[in-house]
DNA sequence: CGGGTTCTTGACTAGTTTCAAGCAAAGTGG
DNA sequence: CCACTTTGCTTGAAACTAGTCAAGAACCCG
C-alpha cells in the first residue's frame, strides 16, 4: 500500500537526473542548491491510488514533493462529510504544515499512484540554516498554496454552481498543463463525480446535473476518464472568470 | 486616510518596547532576533478604519504585521460580489503573498482603526540569509495562515449555514482571547452582518436570520457593538466541532 | 459473468436568495 | 438643535437553488 524504497535500492531517482527539472515553468537550481536537495532527500515514496499517506491529528516526520501522479488533501467532519481543500501534482510540495505545527489538520490521499520525494522533518531547520533561497522557496510555494485556496474559498462562497464548476475544471486543466501533462488539449482525468463534489461544496447528485450542462454547453468534452477543453473561452464565459496566469515557480 | 509615520517622528513603536512581546501566546526573540527584527523594521503605518491598504491587482514593496485593531483580507469579484477570506488581528502578518509573487490576488481592508509594522520587501531575502530562525517563523506563519482558510473552506463546502455561523463565532472569538481582547468574556466586535455574511459565503437576509437562531439560544449575546461568550459549550454543540486549540506561536 | 462502484434521472423537500418594506441608530448640515 | 440622510438591522413572502430519496443503467474489476 505504501512501500519506501530505502535509499540503496528499488527506483530511487537522484536529484541530478530529476525529471521535473526539464519543466519550463520551473526555475533551475544552482549547482549548490542542487547539492542542499539532494542531501536533504531521504527517500522515494510510493503510495497506491486511494491510500491517505498523511492523516488529519498526526504528527508527520517528513516533508513530501509529488514526483508523479496526484494528491488531494482533504479534510473530514466526525459525521463523514469530507470537503476536500486543493490537489497535489507534480512539483507540489505536501505535509509542510504537519512538519511545522503539531499535528497535521488535514489528510493527504492519493488519488493516482503516487511517487514522492521524503525529505525528513529534522533537516528541514538545517536547509533554513545553510540555503536561504530554498528556504526562500519553500516560503513561496507555502504562499502559493495559500492563493490557490483562497480562489477556492471564493468560489464555494461566492460562486453559482454552475460557475464554479467551470471554474474548477479551467484551475485543473491549467495546473495539468502546468505540469506538462496535457496531449491535444486532452488529460487523463483520475477524478470521479463525488471527488469534484466534495471539492465544490456541493451533493453529488446536483454535481452529476450541473457537469451535464456544461457538457452540454459543448465546451469540454469528459469520457472514459479523459478531459478534453473543446472552447476554453467559453468555459470560462461560463465560469465568470479566469484562472490567473501562471508564472515560473520553484520547486524543491 | 494612510499616514506613515516616518522613523523619527510620531507614535512610533521601537521593537524593544513592542506591546506584542508582552503576550503569553508569543514567543519571545532571543537578543539577536530582536536586533534583526528592529533593523527590518522602516515604519509604521496608520490605516483608518474602512481602507484598504493593499490593493488586489496591484504589486506592493512591503510586509506588514499588524500592531493594534483589526483587518480582513479580501476578493471581490468583477460584479461586486465580495468574499472574505481571514480576518488578521495583532501579530499577524499581511502582505507577504504580494511581496514574494508579482502581485497581490486579494485586498485587506483595516476594519477597526489599525497600526502597522512596515517591512521592505527588498530586505526579506536578507532576513532570510542572515536570520533563519526568523525565515522558519515567516514560513510557520504562512502555514497556519492556510491552516485557517482550510477550515474555513470546510465551514463553505460542507458545513450549514447554523453550523458555519456558530463555528465562525467560536473562531473569532478564540482568535481575539488569544490577542488578549476578551474582557469577562466579552469582546470588542467591529463586525456589521455584512461583515459575516461576505465570511460565510451567505445572503445578508439570511445570515440575519442564523444570527437571530443563534441568539435566541441564549449561547451568545450580541449587542452594541459588544459580543459576549455566555455559554461556550451549547456553541460549541450547535457548530458540531470545536476550533483547534491555540498553540504557542512565533511573530516578527 | 457476477458484484460492486459510479453515473444518471425524476420527484419531492429543504434550504437559501431575492425582493420589498419598515425601523432604529448614527451622522450631517443648515 | 432639529430635519434629513445614510447605514445597518429586521421581517415576511415569493422564487429559486440545491439536497435527499429512490431506482435503474452503465461501467469496471476480478
Amino acid at each position: 500500500m505504501i512501500v519506501g524504497n530505502g535509499r540503496p535500492n528499488g527506483q530511487y531517482t537522484p536529484c541530478e537526473m530529476c525529471p521535473l527539472r526539464k519543466r519550463p515553468s520551473l526555475r533551475e537550481f544552482t549547482p549548490d542548491e542542487l547539492g542542499f536537495v539532494k542531501e536533504f532527500k531521504a527517500d522515494e515514496l510510493h503510495v497506491e491510488a486511494g491510500a491517505s499517506f498523511l492523516q488529519q491529528g498526526t504528527a508527520n516526520q517528513h516533508l513530501y514533493t509529488v514526483l508523479s501522479g496526484w494528491a488531494f488533501r482533504y479534510k473530514m467532519l466526525d459525521d463523514g462529510r469530507r470537503q476536500i481543500l486543493n490537489y497535489a501534482l507534480p512539483a507540489d510540495m505536501v505535509g509542510l504544515q504537519g512538519t511545522l505545527m503539531h499535528e497535521m489538520e488535514h489528510s493527504v490521499e492519493a488519488l493516482t499512484p503516487l511517487t514522492l520525494c521524503v525529505f525528513p522533518r529534522n533537516k528541514l531547520y538545517d536547509l533554513y540554516s545553510r540555503c536561504p533561497s530554498l528556504a526562500f522557496d519553500i516560503t513561496w510555494l507555502a504562499a502559493r498554496e495559500e492563493q490557490l485556496i483562497d480562489e477556492q474559498l471564493v468560489s464555494l462562497g461566492r460562486r453559482s454552481a454552475l460557475e464554479r464548476t467551470a471554474f474548477l475544471l479551467l484551475h485543473l486543466f491549467a495546473r495539468a498543463e502546468e505540469a506538462g501533462m496535457v496531449k491535444n488539449g486532452t488529460i487523463a482525468f483520475p477524478f470521479t463525480q463525488q471527488h469534484l463534489a466534495d471539492t465544490l461544496g456541493m451533493s453529488l447528485v446536483h454535481t452529476n446535473k450541473t457537469l451535464k450542462r456544461l457538457l452540454q454547453s459543448k465546451a469540454i468534452r469528459w469520457k472514459d476518464r479523459l478531459f478534453e477543453m473543446v472552447n476554453r473561452p467559453a468555459l470560462v464565459a461560463i465560469a465568470g472568470d479566469d484562472v490567473s496566469p501562471r508564472t515560473p515557480r520553484p520547486f524543491i
